[in-house]
DNA sequence: CTTCAAGTTTAGAATCATTATAACAAATAT
DNA sequence: ATATTTGTTATAATGATTCTAAACTTGAAG
């Protein structure tokens, strides 16, 4: 299987010995067509269920999402509520967050644009932009 | 002391019935010229200095953040690191983000203009748009 | 192949922030 | 005033994340 080589020099490239865990994790995480939101939480649902062999720690979910957030392949999204969100799709982009579902939706860089720009303060420079679009089901009251 | 009658009053009108420990942490908050950026635990380290009276306790610093919030009298804002700052502007406005520092400082609404705005999903409605912008010394490697 | 050092994983303990509890106190309405 | 409601408090409970130290893998070197 060609998928698990490439993963596993993926990881190599990256500073990480490709370990059994971070080679599930990745093909769970990094396989797929469309980018893919999720929490810790969520994660250790998907890789530990029920009756599956081979689970994985909590504490080994952290530290690979850790391990793949600094080695770029994961993103990390900060939303309301305190929940940490990680997303693959690491290329700069913004995001909608429904509240009502606690989703989280990938907005392409180009359909944001903006026109006016504050000045950093001195001394310092830009980083990074990040817009959260929240959302809210029509015909609600706030 | 006219201040702590309007406190009371403010906080009457907002549903809140004025105690010590809310008009004590109102006149911390809202009687400052410039906008307040804080954490739970600045706060709570704020109010309760070595050997201040009449501390409060963690537990009403909590209640009272959050009936203040509720009322509209602070604004949440979530940024890197899980961090839950509050701010006492509760106008529509965005933020820099010093990462070095952990810092905030407000950026006015209108210094910020969206060009182009993506089209929410069907049946959802944009309720807020929050602009974080995150900066890092001059000179900083990425 | 074995061996070994360095890097990883693991279960469980520790920590940190936040929320719940339930007894007590203060604020308003009658 | 007194009763009822609401707020405060210390402490316990929870939940998320990090730490720890022992056991296990991995890749490199003989």
């Amino acid at each position: 299987m060609d998928k698990k080589k490439d993963l596993a020099s993926k990881l190599r490239t990256s500073g990480l010995r490709p370990t059994k865990q971070r080679i599930k994790l990745a093909e769970f995480l990094f396989n797929r067509d469309k980018t893919f939101h999720f929490t810790v939480e969520n994660l250790n649902k998907a890789m530990n269920k029920k009756n599956s062999d081979d689970k994985i720690a909590l504490a080994t979910i952290y530290n690979t999402v850790h391990a793949f957030k600094k080695a770029g392949h994961l993103k990390e999204i900060l939303i309301k509520d305190g929940k940490n969100y990680f997303d693959t799709n690491t290329s700069s982009h913004h995001h909608f967050y429904d509240e009502v579902n606690n989703e989280l939706t990938d907005i392409e860089n180009n359909k944001i644009e903006l026109k006016k720009f504050p000045t950093p303060p001195k001394g310092k420079s830009i980083k990074d932009v990040n817009v959260v679009i929240n959302i809210d089901n029509d015909n609600q009251k706030h």
